[in-house]
Formats: C-alpha cells, structure tokens, sequence
DNA sequence: ATGGGCACCTGGCTGC
DNA sequence: TGCAGCCAGGTGCCCA
C-alpha cells in the first residue's frame, strides 16, 4: 500500500478537516489490527483537541498535545473524511468523530495496519526511534548516503527500502528511484559508485514529489482523505511493466524478486 | 550489526 | 462454475 507519497497524500488532504477540531467520540467496529485497538483508546480520544496533522517516515501523526494518534496504514489502510455519515461497511476498523459531524474512517482489508495512543516525544517511542533521515530532509545526501551503504553488502533496492537507511521509500518508489539513477536493483550497494548515489538521491526525490504530485499511487486499495484514487500508477517507468516497452528505449522491461519482492527494471536504461 | 526468510491477513486473478 | 495456487503498496521478528 502506501508508501511515503500516498501517507502524505492523506496527510494534505485529511489536515484540513481534522486541524483545530475536537474528537466527540470513537467507534472501534474490529479492533483487530497488526496490534489490537485498546479497549481504552475511545475513552482516552474523546475530548481531545486535534493540534496538527504530521507525517513521519509512514506514519501519520495526530498532535493532540501530551499524545500523539498513529496511524500505520500497512498495506491496504487508507483513511477518509466522511462529511455525512454512512454506516460501516466490510473492513471498516475504526470511525473518529469531529465535532463539527465530520468522521474520519479507518479502513484496512488486509489489516496490517496500526491505529495506537503514544505519548510525546513519540519520535522516541521505539517504533520510530530508530528511523533513518526523511528523504526530503537536508540531511539526506549524496555523503549521507555513501556512509550509509559504504559496507553494505545487500542488493541497492533492498538497502534503499531499509528504514534506517532512508524512510518513506517502498517497493514500488525503490523500483522507479533505481531506474531514474540508471542503476540494477540487484547490485551489491557497497558497489555503486559515489556519483551514482548522489545521483540516487536525487532521484528517490523527483520521484516521490512527482507521486505525490499525481496524488500518490493506487494499485488496488488506496484512496486519498477524500476517497479520491491516485493517478502515479500511470506514470510509472518500471513497477508492474514487465514485458512492456521502456518509456526511454523501448527495451522490454524485466522483473526479478529480491527478498522476495517483485522487483522491476530496464536491461538497457539500468547497469 | 547485517542478511535472509517467514509471518501476519484478505481478496483478486489465473489456470486447470 | 469451482477451486487451488499465487500474488499484492509493509515491517516486526527469528535465526544464522
């Protein structure tokens, strides 16, 4: 599911619908997630006023002040603003209620998702205290970059998808990145040459602005705060193209699993 | 510390 | 039409 462009997608379109607005209450329809929804958290919500809507590596972060409401979306979450109520329909977890009626709805088929309570600084709460650099961060270059995968003897896509490398960057933007620097996904990342990593960083940048640009990514389940899919999908060199022609030079496109992901990529375009 | 593989879960698609 | 098998945007965890 959602990988950085599709979390901050949400993040823009649900902030003006939840920012300075008050929580009335909370209905847990399955609390079965990736962790269970406590028992307390509608007790714990109600009341709270919503300060800001932010987004760290692929989570979103409701600031209610002395805690922060996180969501992971997992593969399959998404999350929308329901401007008039509608009853729950098939895996819909979780519903907030604003108070000016507004809902925001939880939905996850696959359930891989997380909804949870922390209490700040949750940067260091251990589920986020270990991330890398934001990709869009000034910390996050070439130098950065080159220290971080120096000794590292995984394939370069794998490294690039590791959360303490960079963070917000999944298997499908791992893919375009890669093709956008003109490197192999399966190449060793001590091996890539300096210049290529600063390269990669720019490219794991143009392509992740230019997704959330198209308003990120829908394969199958993501919609946007408005129930709006994306449109990225349409404008993906390399993810899901095996066979088809490259956009550059026409070579077919080729895919091979690492780790077992599928994982995509131009024989001409990439070396 | 790093790498590899599995697990979690549901639904959609393919091929017999 | 039915069904088994495979695959899917993530990531925590276990073992080498």
């Amino acid at each position: 599911m959602p990988e950085l462009p599709e979390v901050e997608t949400t993040r823009r379109t649900i902030a003006p619908h939840v920012v300075g607005r008050r929580i009335e209450g909370v209905a847990v329809y399955d609390p079965r997630l990736r962790w269970p929804v406590p028992a307390s958290l509608p007790r714990q919500l109600q009341g709270q006023s919503i300060a800001a809507v932010d987004r760290r590596s692929k989570y979103l972060l409701f600031r209610l002040g002395a805690q922060t409401l996180v969501f992971h979306f997992g593969m399959t979450g998404s999350l929308r603003v329901l401007r008039t109520p509608s009853p729950p329909a098939a895996h819909d977890h979780v519903d907030v209620a604003l108070d000016d009626g507004a809902i925001l709805r939880y939905h996850d088929p696959r359930r891989f998702g997380a909804m949870l309570l922390l209490p700040e600084p949750v940067a260091e709460h251990w589920l986020l205290a270990a991330l890398g650099p934001e990709p869009f961060d000034r910390s996050f270059d070439g130098a950065y970059l080159w220290r971080a995968l120096r000794s590292r003897t995984a394939a370069i896509k794998l490294a690039l998808m590791d959360n303490r490398v960079v963070v917000g960057v999944g298997n499908i933007y791992a893919s375009e990145a890669l093709f956008r620097a003109g490197i192999r996904p399966a190449v060793s990342a001590r091996r890539v040459s300096r210049a290529r990593i600063g390269r990669l960083v720019d490219a794991v940048r143009e392509v992740l602005a230019a997704a959330i640009d198209s308003g990120g990514s829908t394969l199958r389940d993501y919609v946007d705060g408005g129930g709006r899919p994306g449109e990225a999908q349409l404008r993906h060199f390399v993810y899901g193209r095996e066979g088809l022609p490259c956009r550059i030079c026409s070579a077919p496109i080729r895919m091979r699993r690492l780790g077992a992901r599928a994982s995509f990529y131009c024989p001409v375009c990439q070396t």
